[in-house]
DNA sequence: CTATCTTTCAAACGGTCGTTTGAATTGCGG
DNA sequence: CCGCAATTCAAACGACCGTTTGAAAGATAG
């Protein structure tokens, strides 16, 4: 038989990695059950175990498989965008669009499961298992340190405490807006074909963020700092 | 024995109540399990069935004790602004601050768990569960028909749908602000005693959230109205 | 006190969970 | 072709899940 070339190598452990991608977004982590993913990837129930050690060890691969090169993209953009301006402030503007672009790139892949994973990272923000919002933040971390220090240096005027709160409700912006897209049709009859227009929508984040960051600072937030 | 006055009527339901809306909170719908949450509420496992039925009946008592009052005292605060300023078009400020009020007056009630159902809340907009998710939707329902027309009739200008984004865009800030309070820790050391001063988060959150609503439109934006 | 209704309780139900096991199968260098 | 390691497989493990049951206990009205 030599169609049988099917399964290459080891393809079984991208195709676990898919369907549990796929599943975990649409159930949940604890939703989403070992025999539900294995029979989804078409692998032996035993494969996960086999290949990755076990279920939390899966949910790390299928966050680092993909969050790991969006983080790296990230600090690359902010990189480069340094390096065309050696010296100088950068906008504010700027560093919001380096941030949110690897990832609102990402929502265009919809055939490689790229949407997927978005929706499931906007999801695990809010996870409420310690060890999963602990793992995201440790991914995190050298990317937000990254940013929060290009931020301090495009708004050298706005008091620390009040920047990062901001930065907070931009990683809430993001994180739900990429999560909860069911949401908006909630609000409105909004045609879904558009909903994945990332150009448009990264148009739309960025004026919104951008005018968030820049609020004018009131007495009563001055005086807090 | 006079001292067993201690369980006076039907507080088990209260007492489940309680103890459900903390567990939810720590451990997510899935993970609090019905053994867990009967223990924590000092009750007999089937205490739950027979009081309200089922588990998920449990977590939608859990959302109306708390939602319903809440939504009605968005819906009278924004009845409120427009008796007193009838027939003028409202500030969008005046109407973002009637919003994020009555969540926000809630969590300064610590003790009586209004804290743990407000983080619970922002957790559970971005629930993998469709069933939940539908149950947010329809409680929400109401207060968000009535909320998106003020905003339609305070911007008249604006394109119908990039206000419809933009009113996304402030349920995601509110809702993870609300939700990941200890993510605010990973961007930068916050001192914890001002994560829950309410009057100076709701300071905060208005002045980002005018912000953004009120952030320019650019050509971009507008064409794609 | 008795009869009736409500509430609590211990025990068990069938089912699903993540993981483990040991044998069967496959891939491959010598 | 053989021998060995890597991988797949069916079956079973103990644990926990939400729910149900029928009897015991408590409250209440006549």
């Amino acid at each position: 038989m030599s169609l049988r070339a099917i399964k290459p190598q080891h393809e079984t452990r991208t195709r676990i990695l898919d369907a549990a991608e796929e599943l975990f977004m649409q159930h949940g982590f604890e939703g989403a059950s070992m025999r539900m993913l294995t029979a989804k990837a078409g692998v032996n129930l035993a494969a996960v175990n086999y290949h990755f050690g076990s279920k939390h060890a899966l949910i790390e691969a299928v966050f680092r498989r993909r969050l790991d090169p969006m983080n790296v993209a990230r600090i690359a953009a902010l990189d480069k965008l340094e390096a065309e301006a050696p010296g100088r402030v950068l906008a504010a503007e700027s560093i919001i669009r380096a941030f949110i672009g690897p990832g609102l790139r990402m929502i265009e892949d919809a055939k490689g499961g790229g949407r997927n994973f978005i929706r499931l990272l906007g999801r695990t923000y809010t996870e409420p298992a310690k060890s999963i919002r602990a793992l995201i933040g440790h991914l995190y971390g050298p990317a937000m340190e990254r940013y929060k220090a290009a931020f301090e240096r495009a708004l050298p005027q706005m008091p620390r405490e009040e920047l990062v709160w901001r930065i907070h409700f931009m990683f809430g912006t993001l994180a739900y807006t990429l999560a909860a897209t069911d949401t908006v049709q909630l609000i409105a009859g909004c045609k879904p074909e558009d909903r994945y227009d990332a150009r448009l929508l990264e148009e739309r984040l960025a004026a919104f963020l951008t005018a968030g960051l820049n609020a004018p600072l009131k007495n009563t937030i001055r005086k807090a700092a």
